[in-house]
DNA sequence: TTTTTAATACGATAATTATCGTACTTTTTT
DNA sequence: AAAAAAGTACGATAATTATCGTATTAAAAA
């Protein structure tokens, strides 16, 4: 599967998130943050669909897409990349970087522990 | 600074790597991963240059450029670019990732254990 | 000294991505 | 029933990025 572009990567994430939306539920969203016409938010998705980035439910007029691509490999796909043009390849200095960045929270800094034993024990 | 582009990407964390380096060794590293033409590299320098992301040593014949743009900065802010918008701004869900796509050494989970304690009594 | 090689500069073009206007259709409101 | 509102479709264009050819110059080799 290609890698998402910029804003059909914005849109996925929101699909992710709600698991079905509708063009305009997304366009509200994007709207927040960033002017922008509400054509272009529905031409992206019909491009998406297209792809066969996202799947579409057309029984009512109002259409409903769905994401296609699993969050977890795009995740990993888009990780992989970053970690090898920015990061010249090591996990670990990505990994601190990234912690430094946004503190976890106490809860979330101990199931990274249990996950590096777990690596560890492999 | 503004985001660098794909192929500025690859091309500024070679010159992290190198410190220094002329078009002719940028291209050759480059070309052993992908057939492209050394005046596209050439080129994509000058706008880098012209772009303030690099600066350049014309004292020589052979052009040296050297990064500008500091490998921690740029490495902040993409990750925290692919964590708001692939990640739902979860740190902890994009190290996680990062752990599972490639084991650092013994050394480094050790390294990363100490962060995390550190990061706990801050 | 002549020729060949290796460099830079830079404009033109291709390719990709993002944005939007307009046409048309269906639904809802008045 | 007429008008307004809310949808989709889709082509055209703008903006950005990547690629390359050609001209020119400097250095090295013959």
């Amino acid at each position: 599967m290609n890698k998402p572009t910029e804003a059909e990567l914005e849109i996925l994430s929101l699909l992710w998130e709600l698991k079905e939306a509708s063009v305009r539920q997304i366009h509200e969203r994007i709207s927040q943050s960033k002017e922008t016409g509400y054509t272009t938010t529905l031409k992206i998705m019909q491009i998406m669909h297209a792809k066969g980035m996202v799947e579409r439910d057309e029984e009512n007029r109002t259409h409903l897409y769905r994401p296609i691509m699993k969050q977890g490999d795009t995740q990993k796909s888009l990780l992989k990349n970053l970690m090898t043009t920015a990061f010249g390849g090591s996990a670990k200095s990505l990994v601190m970087q990234a912690l430094g960045q946004e503190t976890p929270s106490k809860e979330e800094l101990d199931e990274i522990r249990a996950f590096l034993d777990q690596l560890e024990n492999k």
